[in-house]
Formats: C-alpha cells, structure tokens, sequence
DNA sequence: CCTATACTTGTTCAAGTGTTCAAGTGAGGG
DNA sequence: CCCTCACTTGAACACTTGAACAAGTATAGG
C-alpha cells in the first residue's frame, strides 16, 4: 500500500538506512511530524534538567507550602547556605523559583505552581511502578 | 503561639542558623513536612534526567505515534545508530521506554504514557511564558 | 559454516556539574 | 562609621556526562 519500492531503494543507497525502509514508511513519517524542533527540544530538556537534582527536587517541594528565606531552606535540607543558594540561583534561570528582598533577607516562592504538578506526577508514576 | 522561645535560643547556638528562626517555626515545620526523603528525591531526580536531553525528549516524542526500530529512530533524528542506541539505553534504564525483539530489529515503545504527559505539560509552560 | 545486517557495548576524552571555601555585597544595629 | 548578619559570587576541585569511534553480539540468509 504505502510500499515505494524504487523510492526505497534509492534512499537505502544513503548511509545509515536500513531495509526496515520498505516495510513501514508511513510509521516513520508519523513520527517525524511528532518530533519537535531542536530549539523546543532543547527548552523542555532545559526546563527538566532545572528539575533533575535531588536537591532542587527537595527545594522545590519545600517552598510548595509558601515562601521561605535562604537559610530557612538551608536548615530544612541540611545544606550549606552556600549551596543553597547556588542551587537557588540555577532554579531561578528557569524561573522556577523567584525571589523577593526584605531587609537582611531573601524569601524564595515558586515562580509556577506547574512544577508542582509535575513532581506530582511523577511520584505518582513512582510508585504505581513500585507496587507493580 | 507555636513560638518555643529557649527551644529557638538553643538551636540558634549551632551553626548555619539564623535569628529568622524566632519568627516563623510553623512555616519552617510545614516546609519540613512536604519535603521528600532523600530516596524519594533521588528517584523523582532520576526520572527527570532521563528526560533532560534535547535528544531524549525528540526520542519520546518520536515514540509518541508507535513503536519504531532503532535504525528508524535514528533516521528521524538525524543520529547515529550507535548514539540512538545509547541515549535509548538510558531511557530503558528509567523504563522510559521497552524493547522488543523481531529478528534482526529491535522495536522501541513507551514504557508509560505519563511521560507524554509531563512533556506536554512542559510544552504548554514555555509556550504560556512566551506569550507572556 | 561464513558473511552481512542491526544493534549493543566499551573506551577515550572533552565539556559540564556540584560542592566547598574564600572573598564580596548590602542592609541594619550599635 | 564600623561591624555583623544574610546572602551572593568566584574559583578550584572532584566527579559525571556526552560524543565519537572501535569492537562486540545476535539473527538471517546464502
């Protein structure tokens, strides 16, 4: 139906390319369409990798219940403030996080409540696998 | 109300901590509460980095229309099969997608569908925040 | 068998990440 | 005005990743 086989054969001339080819080529284009741009690919790998540090995860969890200020969160993890605040700063780039002063003090709060949703649903998905 | 004055006094005596604690111990407790144990974290933090590729999110979305063969894949994206075949290593460890065997080709799919999720959810975030 | 194909795995090395310590900034109190 | 406190920033380091190439395994066909 979907078979092209002089079109698959001269594609298969090409390096890199299998005989798979001819059997599904609609697949193929399917997905193709499904991919999305190296430049989107690259802002949701970034908007993830924010995410993806133990650390940030427990930050980020920690301000789900309001703001806190460095060294509150510091103590909550058991971090160093310095640390802390590195990990602060990278949340921020994203957005993830955003800060406000008062006096001697930085409050930190979630810049979208979307993250939460996310680690949500992944514990979820967690632990649907652990009890299978 | 929630304030233990000597308790605050005591604690502040070690390092990392600030008078801020005098102010607000209920925050700090809740904050305590939500956050996850380091386990947890750890996992949830796995899950993400997995994701957290440029390439491994167009792999996903890919795989999003059905199940393809590595050489496929590696058509769509551009790669190398051998590069295809690690980055679909580390997805399989984070059962972020199965395999399956047919003769000579081997068939990647989804492992849960919640991972499509959680790219959309990202997708819509950014495009929000660039509307904005 | 032997070879080709489809994929996997190991290795090497450059680039990136996280932590710590030390120095810097800026608001507030004495 | 100086000092302290709360935080940020920079730099050095140990460690992790990713990319590319080479060698390996497994199946099918001759």
């Amino acid at each position: 139906m979907t078979r092209r086989g002089t079109s698959a054969k001269t594609r298969a001339a090409q390096a890199d390319r299998c005989g798979v080819f001819s059997t599904d080529e609609k697949r193929v284009s399917l997905a193709r369409a499904a991919v999305p741009s190296d430049a989107l690919a690259a802002s949701i790998a970034a908007a993830f990798k924010a995410i993806a540090h133990p650390t940030r995860v427990r930050i980020l969890r920690a301000l789900s219940e309001g703001e806190l200020c460095v060294c509150e969160i510091s103590e909550v993890l058991g971090l160093s403030v310095s640390a802390t605040s590195h990990q602060l700063s990278l949340l921020k780039v994203q957005r993830l996080v955003q800060s406000r002063s008062d006096g001697k003090l930085v409050y930190y709060s979630l810049g979208d409540r979307f993250v939460l949703a996310l680690l949500d649903d992944c514990t979820r998905h967690l632990s649907d696998e652990e009890a299978a």
